[in-house]
DNA sequence: CATGAATGAGTTTTCATTCAT
DNA sequence: AATGAATGAAAACTCATTCAT
């Protein structure tokens, strides 16, 4: 990869929001294959139609542009979050069903995944900068806490777990079988996402919150 | 930080296991703490009593003491998991105790933790690259395996979940606490390392585990 | 030699070309001067008015930057073969005149001597890599081609010689004499460039050829 | 190739005069295959039952060894020099003796040539340094010598041809053939060295001794 | 004579960032 | 908004040579 900017430039766009857009989808992919440091500005700049000064031009720095990937990452995850609805089930089958979406959320978003693991290397010092982030707490956990008190309520669930324990409860799991995906698979020879097992996972982690809910 | 060599030349030792050492151990904590290519093999010279020439003498390149470095976490890991020793408890007991034990280790080992998501993050390719590590299946199945059967022969485990399984449903919620403390502090305001809550969580992994597992 | 840059801003100029030729020249008679390995990167960078960093924007590597010298200085040498004309003499006079006129390129071109004899040191690996070398015949060897169908139709010269063969014992002899002065000069104490029997040299090269292609 | 010694200490051996040589040998391959810069000392200890330290020992430095190889590569051409028996041929025959000879000779010694190249390359300023090289004539100058004094007397040789610039002439093609190989076979697709071919260019040197020495 | 360990100075290469146009 | 050229600082890596045993 030289550092000359080879960009042909007859198809270069002037939409200031879709150079934006393709330069953050462009970066989202390269910081989650290769870390904070491992990602290259020059290599971003020449997976996009634009350039690396656009990039400069729009996010001032690499810190700003991979806080801005953070961010935008973030807001993907919680607006699926904010589209779940499991009011007209049962408390049981809503938990159930929540631990299932999130499931598949967590495994068509990778790229997120891959986010939080590499901000997470850096003690989340940048998502701690944003302005946005930070105490913007998720809309899974209402939904959550909803289920909780309609199940405590009516009686079948407990009522020494608290919501956010919940979403750590399903979180690891979810986050785990995509994270630990390479070494888990290199040491074990098991492919946590080999589809033949997929269905399995996924009712094993309902169970997993069922049983751990459920009052007895 | 200087390119200049500035270790004192004074109290450098002439003990080639100690200076090796030395340097896994340094090599160890700063990857831990940067990512591979966040850390500097400058800085992990200068942390240690020898020159960046020792390190490319004993470990040829970056990429050859980050291997080490990941074997060394890998060894210590494991042979913890040799000395465990439940099988004087009942099956249920022992899953129990073998979780509990597990969060303490990884309680105790966030470096390993650090280094095993990074190496996710590079897709587990220097891992694959090691001669001793992929295959070479972790001792902590065997015991699991161990606890299944007689579980399994006194009736009172379910025979639908393996080993493999029950390694992946600990290992997810206590890499979980550890890997992705950070950003759920963030996020949360929770700190999952909070002292006052170890008890919550340790019980809380333990009963995850027993309700899973337990023959209804 | 420091590793600092510290060519002078001032005049920096803001001229691709030049800048390239610039770098292409220094670096020319830095390899001609030391051999590949024996180059310095940070010493063409100083004869240069650019800096180091220039030389891998515009070339890569250092050896990126050594076949292009290489390219350069066969293409040099290619366009003065193409500007050859001894058409317009008889078949024998045209091989003297040639001859001569070999001599008196390489006397001149004693870098892209050097280069030649770098280069084969490394076994022409280099040479081999280039995309426009090899394979690319010399001009020259479409002169000499012409010249024998001439002499041959007309009678006075050898049949059983070819045009390959003829310019080697051109170059073997016009080589020699750049390639090999200073052991020669070190052991026998003559220097075959001395100026007083260039002469003497030019006529024994022509003379040879003469010799060795007229039909008896 | 690492930095460490790696040589297995069971054969090593006692013999001062042997690994003297030993170390010659090896020496003379990788400065004839790298170069003078391009070699390196780890390299050669690394393929000598030796190590590091006794180069030191018996060179002093890489370029005491070098110079040893260069003197040693000398010696060996000058012993075979002095073997050459063409007094028993008539002037004539003696020189085209000779040339093929020597053609002989540099196609069985390509290392020597390599060496004589690199040399060249530094301006012979090694040789220079030596103490039994330089002013050391050829022994085979006096057999030239010789042959032209007897072929004046005989009224069969040319007078204004000596015996310096008929060894340049010869020189000049055996050397070039060796030399120049790589890139001529990589420019040309000829190989000089090709057996097939050997008989042709051997014939073709003695042709052009001969044509060139002999009274019209 | 022999050797594994160690070293300092240098050498190539990389990278985020900025400038002139 | 856009761009090719340029830059400084630092990062990885190398190598001849020496030391302690």
């Amino acid at each position: 990869m030289s550092t000359r900017e080879t960009a042909p430039a007859a198809d270069r766009v002037r939409d200031p929001q879709r150079t934006r857009a393709e330069i953050l989808d462009v970066a989202t992919s390269e910081f989650a294959a290769n870390g904070y440091a491992g990602a290259r500005v020059d290599e971003i700049a020449a997976k996009t139609r634009t350039t690396k000064r656009m990039i400069y031009y729009y996010f001032e720095s690499k810190q700003g542009l991979y806080l801005a990937v953070l961010e935008q990452a973030y807001s993907v995850i919680r607006s699926l979050e904010s589209g779940l609805d499991v009011e007209h089930l049962d408390p049981l089958a809503a938990l159930r069903e929540l631990a299932e979406l999130t499931f598949d959320h967590h495994e068509s978003h990778p790229d997120f995944i891959r986010l939080v693991s590499i901000e997470n290397i850096h003690g989340a010092k940048h998502l701690a900068q944003s302005e946005m982030l930070p105490g913007l707490s998720a809309p899974v956990l209402d939904v959550i806490g909803r289920i909780l008190e309609r199940g405590r309520a009516a009686g079948v669930l407990r009522e020494d777990v608290d919501a956010l324990d919940v979403h750590m409860l399903i979180s690891s799991y979810c986050v785990f079988r995509i994270a630990n995906r390479h070494t888990f698979s290199t040491i074990f020879g098991r492919d946590l996402l080999d589809p033949g097992r997929r269905e399995h996972y996924r009712t094993m982690l309902g169970d997993l919150v069922v049983e751990h809910l459920a009052r007895r």
